[in-house]
RNA sequence: GGCCCGGUGGCAGAGUGGUGAUGCAGAGGACUGCAAAUCCUUUCACGUCGGUUCGAUUCCGGCCCGGGCCUCCA
């Protein structure tokens, strides 16, 4: 087994791009933080998501062994009526007469169907909050256990005074942050940045996600799941573990101070936070209630592929802007990509040979690219150069470039392969095809008006005529 | 209020103390029976005011503008 390609990464723990070293290679440990299934995803969260499944990808080009976790919240806020709630997802499932595990359940579904449309690979294991209460139980009893939680009102709290490095995985100012608390007191609290571990006192009355506990029938905390669920499948030390930028200040912040509370040691090694997707210069804000989801995009006529090419052209660590200008742009550049690879692949028939040391340059670039911190941006710039390089033979260039793939995802292949049409439009085409072997023009003409009529858009390429649906 | 980040050509987006990102769009050309596709060439940039420097888009400071976090949030 060869040795696995070094990369380099970005780790928020220390704010410094640093060799990736997993703790028993070639095996690695990923954990990557779930969606809150109450909602549609929006085009924002793909972003994370699509990040994650480039990570992943390239974690395994680089020959590792990777397990990959994630979660799905299937609990947490979700009340059986929100009359006097503002959430209006509540309402609308109110209005439904959905039940809590229904909504979750549906939007679990949703969220597979938008992650499978814009080719996120899934992941290796998936696990939902709502099957792992008895895990979460099993680490707050050991929270108690060590001195870092106490149950005060019903409630069982994470005790930060018992974690002095609290502050330090997202540089929190604690002193600053109390000043400006802005949350209801909770007066059970021994700190204002203590959070909760289990809830048997809940501010939803209505809850009906509960379970039996020793401090009651509740359910748990917002932060315990993925600490718990990560444990049960990947161990109490991890390789890495991936989220949104928001998650640093709260949610990473409080799973590191759990994790570390129970276990005593280092928790995760490296932690890898994927940058916003903006528009108007404006993260998306779920809580508008308009925000953008995949539907909607191909309800205006684009591709999920378009926007995945679109996620390519940025940075994980830098936020993207997204319009529908940008939009076209990615839907451009990628059409040219598949005619290309669809040309590629009609001169390659021919069978003229790859030469691999020809390849292996290009290779150690697309590599190094994205061993550089994950650098999809360059990575694709790699791709374009070879593309237009003049001295690479097609086959030799439909073969880079479905090896890119494998870590792009936008499906090239699809562009290489013979379709077929029913056979009568398929004799129209050979009819046609056999006029212009005649120099019969005004017969190919008419022909191809013909199947255009019938929707078959006619397109003699190098390598033969090919066709495509058209509206 | 506190903490933090960013401002690159029409758009998206890399990068660097002194030559080129890349893609889309625009312009011109080539090829093509026509159409499509592809190819080639090319215009356009570094918020602003100072400083450091032989030289700054790149380093430093002020200012302006935009954004994020401090509360669930990808």
């Amino acid at each position: 087994m060869p040795e696995p390609l070094p990369l380099r990464f970005f780790n928020t723990r220390t704010r410094k791009v640093e060799p990736f070293a997993p703790a028993v290679p070639p095996k690695v440990t990923l954990y990557c933080c779930g969606p809150t299934v109450y909602n549609h995803a929006h085009i924002g969260n793909l972003r994370t998501y699509v990040f994650e499944d480039l990570l992943q990808r390239t974690l395994r080009m680089a020959g590792y062994e990777l397990h990959h976790v994630m979660n799905i919240t299937d609990v947490g806020h979700l009340e059986s009526d929100a009359d006097e709630g503002d959430d209006k997802m509540m309402l609308a499932a109110a209005r439904e007469r959905k039940s809590p595990w229904d909504i979750a359940r549906f939007y679990e579904g949703e969220f597979f169907r938008h992650t499978d449309m814009m080719k996120i690979r899934r992941p290796d294991t998936v696990c939902r909050a709502t099957e792992h209460i008895g895990q979460m139980i099993a680490m707050v009893e050991r929270l108690v256990e060590r001195g870092h939680a106490y149950a005060a009102g019903g409630n069982v709290y994470f005790d930060t005074a018992t974690f002095p490095a609290y502050a330090d995985f997202a540089r929190l100012r604690m002193d600053a942050q109390e000043a400006t608390e802005r949350v209801d007191l909770d007066e059970r609290k021994r700190n204002p940045a203590d959070f909760v571990l289990w809830f048997s006192q809940s501010k939803y009355p209505n809850q009906v996600m509960k379970w039996e506990s020793p401090w009651g029938v509740g359910f748990p905390g917002w932060h315990i799941e993925c600490s718990a669920m990560a444990t049960e499948y990947l161990g109490e030390t991890i390789d890495m573990h991936c989220g949104g930028i928001d998650h640093v200040p709260v949610h990473h912040t409080n799973e590191i101070a759990q994790s570390e509370g129970c276990f005593g040691h280092r928790w995760v090694d490296t932690w890898l936070h994927g940058e916003f997707l903006v528009v108007d210069d404006a993260k998306m804000a779920k809580s508008s209630g308009d925000f953008l989801h995949l539907d909607r995009l191909v309800e205006a006529g684009y591709e999920p592929m378009d926007y995945r090419y679109l996620l390519l052209t940025g940075h994980y660590r830098a936020r993207l802007s997204f319009s529908f200008e940008a939009l076209d742009g990615a839907r451009q550049s990628l059409r040219t990509l598949r005619n290309l690879a669809h040309d590629w692949s009609y001169a390659a028939r021919d069978g003229d040979g790859v030469r691999k040391e020809a390849l292996a340059d290009w290779q150690e670039r697309f590599r190094t690219a994205l061993a550089n911190d994950l650098h999809v941006p360059n990575a694709l710039a790699v791709a374009w150069k070879m593309a237009r390089d003049g001295d690479l033979a097609p086959a030799e260039k439909l073969a880079l470039m479905l090896g890119f793939d494998t870590i792009f995802g936008l499906d090239l292949a699809a562009a290489t392969e013979s379709r077929s049409l029913p056979d009568d439009l398929m004799a129209l085409i050979a009819r046609r095809e056999q006029a212009r072997a005649d120099r019969d023009w005004a017969t190919a003409d008419t022909l191809r008006d013909e199947l255009r009529a019938k929707g078959v858009a006619i397109k003699d390429r190098p390598g033969g005529t090919d066709w495509e649906l058209v509206g």
